[in-house]
DNA sequence: AAGGAAATTGAAATTCATTTTCAATATAAA
DNA sequence: TTTATATTGAAAATGAATTTCAATTTCCTT
């Protein structure tokens, strides 16, 4: 295990017992499971991880988990095309959107510096606060355009 | 109904025709009741406004034509952070994203050439050949900020 | 206009991801 | 260890959207 996955296994700890929650096994090995993976995992996916090698531990938790990693800010909730909730481990570095091909399902991560700012100037052409955004591009990779 | 409201019914007729559908006094009714409301409404919403003068006309129904609108191309189906499927018509118009207000819900809708040209730079610089995105912006418009 | 094939309709059933319920169990604080 | 409280997992519930199916409607052909 590196030493970023076990500093944030240190948080969700502080954050749980700050929280109230217990810690149990379950939740540790979800937790474990997920922040190992570095794919954007639905819940079913990481469900079907976990069981493989812990068949007493039920969907139903790990969809809990999932969420509670959200709330604990260790994981984010994305939303993309299919329509399924993704969770993914949240890293130091910026914010950052994807690039999603519609061919092999393959999620790359990029981060623009030019989009913040174009963000900033339509929140003011528009009035608006602007607190979040989904920026999202649906194509090819270069490996299944060929 | 206004000269742009009576060309979309005219095309949706001939894309019918042209796709051998029938037309028929349910489609012609929730088609008219569509293009009516400017909002970027759900099957939900507008089976409600459709059914209060038109008892018999059911739910499935207006899935189906709003589907229908959407493959026609007269509609374009969009899902924001709520995950509902919301239906717009389409515009002569250029492609344009939304600012979602996430308190009053207001969908304001912009345009932006940087913004263009910024994914066509974001596709080379992964060799992605991008076919659509998704640009929304998420916070509080001005009224609502007060 | 009448007949008939094929599409459409609406109600009800189904799907599928996710959430809720609830009784049994596990945790942590006293 | 006792006790209060949180957590668990199975099953049921939810809710948007789709499918099924028998009855009806549309639109060709005569």
């Amino acid at each position: 295990m590196t030493k970023e996955i076990s500093e944030k296994k240190e948080r969700l700890k502080t954050f749980m017992k700050q929280k109230g929650f217990k810690s149990t096994r379950q939740r540790d090995i979800i937790a474990s499971e997920f922040l190992n993976c570095e794919d954007h995992v639905t819940a079913e996916e990481l469900y079907k991880k976990v069981s493989r090698r812990h068949k007493d531990i039920g969907s139903t938790t790990v969809y809990r988990t999932l969420k509670l990693l959200a709330e604990s800010g260790l994981a984010t909730a994305r939303v993309f095309a299919d329509q399924l909730t993704r969770y993914e481990p949240v890293s130091e570095d910026e914010h950052h959107d994807h690039l999603i091909c519609l061919d092999c399902g393959s999620i790359i991560e990029f981060e623009d510096p030019k989009l913040e700012r174009l963000q900033e100037r339509i929140a003011s052409d528009f009035r608006f606060h602007i607190v979040d955004h989904k920026v999202e591009f649906y194509g090819y990779c270069w490996d299944c355009k060929k």
